[in-house]
DNA sequence: ATCCTCCCCTAC
DNA sequence: TAAGGTAGGGGAGGAT
């Protein structure tokens, strides 16, 4: 309770967080810290570093990374913490039973007499350990019977050099109450053929050893752990002998093996053998993952361009007007700037082309249009028919691909499939570069995405670094979808490697079958290997998931699921990051069973009321949500927080074009325009030091401001008098800038239905403003525009006018009114007659605005607008004043107009003109009488001068200056707190 | 009550 | 050297 009270204050939660991690090093890393220091105290402690600064930490708050790579911590941990209870069980049942198998960890390899199930619980019971999945950094023995010489080369490059040994050794060991060197026991196969081998297994696998059982002769002196691993993971002997095509069969052969007997039977699986062997035969395994690619490639030819607008910003089409672009700095030198925004005039395009979370991040847009949502597609329609009337039960499969980055790029480094390796931008062993993906070998030395690669190295010093290939992501997340939506129309994307599956529908096909055949087609098309999990909801399949990890699928049975969650660490549950880790944690609360303990009005109380339910439902495993195809999006937006350097506002205001320019284009590739804008800035705090990572942001304080404007836009040129106009809310020294984001919301479709409501709702406006304009200026009604197409703001009371402002505090002065053009506007209007416009009202347009209904009179308007003007000044008279929505309009255009620099202004005569002209009709405002009140004025003009000059801000100043004294005031007043204060 | 802005948290 | 993005859910607190 306590705790998410200083919610309220900005600063709570980084205090908070510091207080958490006052240990980090990567001021990104923090509370992901304490975790690691739990799970592997020493050489996570020491590759994190000692970390002094208490500050470094929360930098990077918005960096939801940096507690990401520990996920697979937590899994091991979760396993391991159930395997400890398993074991503390059993040896409760058999108090008699000794831990002959301290120190072994076993892997079972296919068909085993006894199963790999009784093998497991003789593990158990007798102190050792059961791996459900094969890695050589943990394993010291692979069980496996005589195998057909056909696998006996399989298995060789599998083992990477492990002792292989049959099952009879574990029982003689138990019958013998003692363990018994294995060396007798080794596969006949391997041990005519290797005889090498022994030796080189016994230095390697000394049981780890507390003396007591030293019986075994196998147990050597205690070489050390590094040695070991150095030598078995180095020694290229035992695995070059396989090929990699062999593995990848192996592997597809036995997923099946590994599926029912290892993984499954690892924690929760049903013992339901009826499926595994049902599985097809491999027929085209060999088929090798580079011929693959023909049939998407021909459907659509899956291609990540950074440089296509839904991608990223498109090239090539800007002028770098920083005419001062030469590398000198106050602050930095040259050598420190060459990859910020400084040294690069094209960094914001080429900071997203090689950005991952960027790739990963505007995945999903792509993916949108490859796969539009699909008639048949399951609506996500939050429809409680969930009363049970499905007596039958619903099935779920999520599915995600293993160690995505590292299994694409690795298929053309075969030999490197059992080595440790991890893809990242840079090899650097001192470097901060961050590990994207690591392979399970890697996770053996606890190398985790996220981390800097330094770090990695540090854990494993013969780590491979392998380079980022988007295209290849993308190609084959492309395939992995081909896949899905072919054999299931329920299909809700998580990410470029994961998804779920609803096959409740999907009568007649065992769920765990079709996992199997998904995860093999999978494979066979791209080389490349999934996980998935079954259960009945989404969030137990996506648990089960884990479990299967790598190469392995899990279900889990409704009978088992309280038995799952038990022991469950809460941060394993989707939903409970590192924040929220720590809150529980200091309610002693660490696993799904202690936070069943609470009640869920406890839990709402201390975590309110969503999130409490949250928690409460998903320590018992209850999750209601459904899968659904993905939603329209609610969001564009873009941002960049690594490189940003600034020394004077020119450095910013070319960087926010470039911004505006890459948010405008991918509006335009979404097919959406958006009504609010956010600005985002992250500011070095006070004490920041430099980043523990290079160019990075480091300790920063997170700010934002919003407007909304009463049109949908998507243009470049709006976007940037927007963006510099929200800047002014940031009296900030630009060289504390070390992160910016431009995010727009209250989208709206561009789309041939919406394209038509936009334009009635023009249209309704125009003819309502003109309409107006003939009477007297009417007040009345209350408009309070909810649909939003066409006003904005909300009315602030007033009777002979009304004074509103849009969230940002633009004030604008229109009277209520206004909300009748809106009240027409959905109703669907024919386009006015040309000669039934305002031509006032028309030339008075935002030239976005102009230009598109110039478009609906097919391009006349612009010839009568020209004809208009050349009657003289008749027009001004009608401009501004007659009409409060002319004057709104006007002023929001003026007011866009003060913070333009002059050569956007400049770009188009035609705008040049229009605005003049609005200009000149606001310096008539004194005399004009009745229409005075709906001036609208942007009350940040004020004090923005300082922080904004331009050519144009004296105008405006001046035009404010000439109202009356009495309407400024009131004006002021009428703005909300926080947007006085902050001018 | 409901909306809005400004945040935080989370996932990949 | 290095490329710490993107989007949604949700809540506090103020305005209406
Ligand atoms: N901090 C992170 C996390 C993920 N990714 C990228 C690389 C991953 O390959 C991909 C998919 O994320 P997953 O969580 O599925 O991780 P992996 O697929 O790498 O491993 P796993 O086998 O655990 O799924 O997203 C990243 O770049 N940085
Ligand atoms: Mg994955
Ligand atoms: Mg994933």
């Amino acid at each position: 309770m306590s705790l998410d009270s200083s919610r309220s204050a900005n600063s709570g939660p980084q205090n908070l967080k510091r207080s958490f991690n006052s240990n980090s090093s990567n001021d990104k890393g923090n509370s992901s810290n304490s975790k690691k220091r739990k799970s592997n105290q020493k050489t996570l402690g020491m590759a994190w570093g000692p970390n002094s600064l208490s500050t470094s930490r929360s930098s990077f708050r918005s960096s939801p990374f940096s507690d990401f790579g520990s996920y697979m911590v937590e899994k091991n941990r979760k396993l391991q913490n159930q395997f400890d209870a398993e074991a503390s069980n059993s040896s409760l049942s058999d108090s008699s039973t000794k831990p002959i198998f301290h120190g072994v960890s076993i892997f079972v390899d296919g068909f085993t007499v006894p199963s790999s199930q009784e093998l497991r619980r003789y593990m158990l019971n007798y102190g050792g350990r059961f791996e459900n999945y094969f890695s050589r950094h943990r394993v010291t023995h692979i069980i496996c019977s005589n195998l057909p010489d056909s696998k006996i080369k399989n298995i060789r490059s599998f083992s990477g050099g492990l002792p292989v040994v049959k099952p009879t050794w574990i029982l003689d060991s138990v019958a013998a109450k003692r363990l018994l060197s294995w060396v007798p026991y080794q596969l006949d196969q391997l041990a005519s053929n290797q005889p090498t081998l022994s030796a080189f297994f016994t230095s390697k696998f000394s049981p780890a050893s507390e003396g007591v059982f030293t019986a075994a002769i196998c147990e050597v002196k205690h070489a050390t752990e590094d040695l070991c691993l150095k030598d078995a993971s180095t020694d290229a002997k035992f695995s070059e002998e396989g090929e990699p095509s062999e593995w990848r069969k192996k592997i597809t052969e036995e997923h099946d093996e590994l599926m029912r007997g290892n993984t499954d039977s690892k924690v929760i699986e049903e013992p339901s053998s009826s499926y595994s062997e049902a599985s097809q035969e491999v027929k085209g395994v060999e088929r090798s993952y580079l011929e693959q690619d023909d049939e998407s490639k021909e459907n659509n030819g899956p291609q990540y361009c950074p440089e296509q607008p839904s991608a990223s910003v498109s090239s090539h089409c800007f002028d770098n007007h920083s005419i001062k672009g030469l590398p000198h700095s106050t602050a930095l030198g040259p050598s420190k700037q060459r990859h910020s925004t400084l040294g690069d005039p094209n960094f914001v395009e080429n900071y997203f082309k090689n950005s991952r979370l960027h790739f990963i991040g505007t995945w999903r847009n792509r993916y949108r249009k490859r796969f539009p949502s699909l008639p048949n597609g399951f609506k996500c329609v939050n429809s409680h028919l969930d009363v049970s009337a499905d007596t039958q039960k619903t099935a779920i499969i999520h599915i995600d691909m293993d160690c995505f980055f590292v299994s694409v790029v690795i298929r053309s480094h075969p030999e490197l499939h059992d080595k440790p390796v991890a893809v990242c931008h840079s090899d650097n062993p001192k470097g901060t570069a961050e590990i994207s993906s690591a392979n399970y070998p890697a996770r053996d030395y606890g190398i985790r995405a996220g981390m800097f690669v330094r770090d990695a190295k540090a854990l494993c010093t013969h780590l491979v670094i392998l380079s980022y290939n988007f295209e290849a992501y993308e190609e084959v997340a492309d395939q992995f979808y081909n896949i899905l939506h072919k054999h299931c129309n329920r299909v809700q994307a998580v990410s470029c490697d994961e998804a779920f599956l609803d096959v409740t529908d999907l009568e007649g096909e065992d769920p765990q079958l079709l996992a199997s055949v998904i995860r093999k087609e999978i494979f066979e098309a791209t080389g490349c290997t999934a996980s998935a999990g079954i259960a009945v909801n989404m969030l137990m399949a996506r648990l089960a998931t884990r479990t299967a990890k790598p190469n392995g699928q899990c279900y889990i049975s409704p009978e088992r699921v309280d038995e799952y969650l038990d022991q469950l660490p809460i941060k394993a549950l989707p939903g409970i990051g590192h924040v929220l880790e720590e809150k529980l944690k200091n309610r002693n609360v660490r696993t799904c069973g202690q936070l069943r303990m609470i009640s869920k009005d406890s839990l709402q109380k201390d975590f309110r009321f969503k999130t409490g339910e949250m928690l409460w439902n998903y320590c018992r495993g209850v999750d209601n949500r459904l899968v659904g195809t993905i939603q329209e999006s609610k969001s564009v937006g873009a941002e960049v927080n690594w490189g940003v350097r600034f020394r004077d506002l020119q450095d910013t205001q070319h960087f926010l074009l470039d911004l505006c320019k890459e948010v405008s284009l991918r509006l335009q590739g979404c097919g959406v325009q958006g009504r609010t804008f956010t600005l985002k800035i992250k500011k070095r705090r006070k004490d920041a030091g430099e980043p523990a990572k290079y160019m990075g942001c480091g300790d920063c304080e997170n700010l934002s401001h919003s407007t909304t404007v009463p049109l949908a836009t998507d243009d470049v040129e709006v976007l940037q008098r927007i963006t510099k106009q929200l800047f002014g809310f940031f009296h900030i020294d630009v060289k504390d800038i070390r992160g910016v984001g431009l995010q727009v919301s209250r989208l709206e479709s561009v789309d041939t239905s919406k394209q038509v409501l936009e334009r009635n709702s023009l249209k309704s406006w125009l003819i309502s403003a003109s309409a107006r304009s003939e009477e007297q200026c009417d007040i009345n009604g209350i408009a309070k525009d909810r649909v939003g197409t066409d006003t904005e703001g909300r009315s602030m009371g007033g009777n002979s006018g009304v004074l509103c402002t849009d969230p940002v505090g633009n004030s604008v002065l229109r009277t209520n009114n206004t909300s009748n053009g809106e009240g027409c506007s959905n109703q669907g209007l024919s386009i006015p007659l040309l000669c039934d416009l305002d031509m006032g009202v028309v030339e008075s347009l935002p030239s976005e605005l102009l230009s598109e209904l110039n478009e609906m009179y097919g391009g006349k308007l612009v010839d009568l607008i020209a004809k208009s003007k050349g009657q003289g000044e008749n027009s001004t008279g009608s401009l501004c004043f007659h009409s409060p929505e002319l004057a709104k309009v006007a002023v929001e255009e003026a007011e866009r107009s003060r913070n333009s620099d002059p050569i956007s202004l400049s770009r188009t005569a035609a705008e040049m003109k229009g605005k003049q002209h609005i200009l000149d009709g606001l310096q008539t405002v004194p005399d004009s009488g009745a229409g005075f009140n709906s001036i609208a004025i942007s009350i940040q003009g004020l004090d923005n001068n300082d922080l904004m000059p331009s050519s144009l801000s004296q105008v405006d100043t001046s035009v404010l200056q000439q109202l009356p004294e009495e309407l400024r005031a009131d004006i002021f007043e009428s703005l909300p707190e926080h947007r006085r204060c902050k001018m």
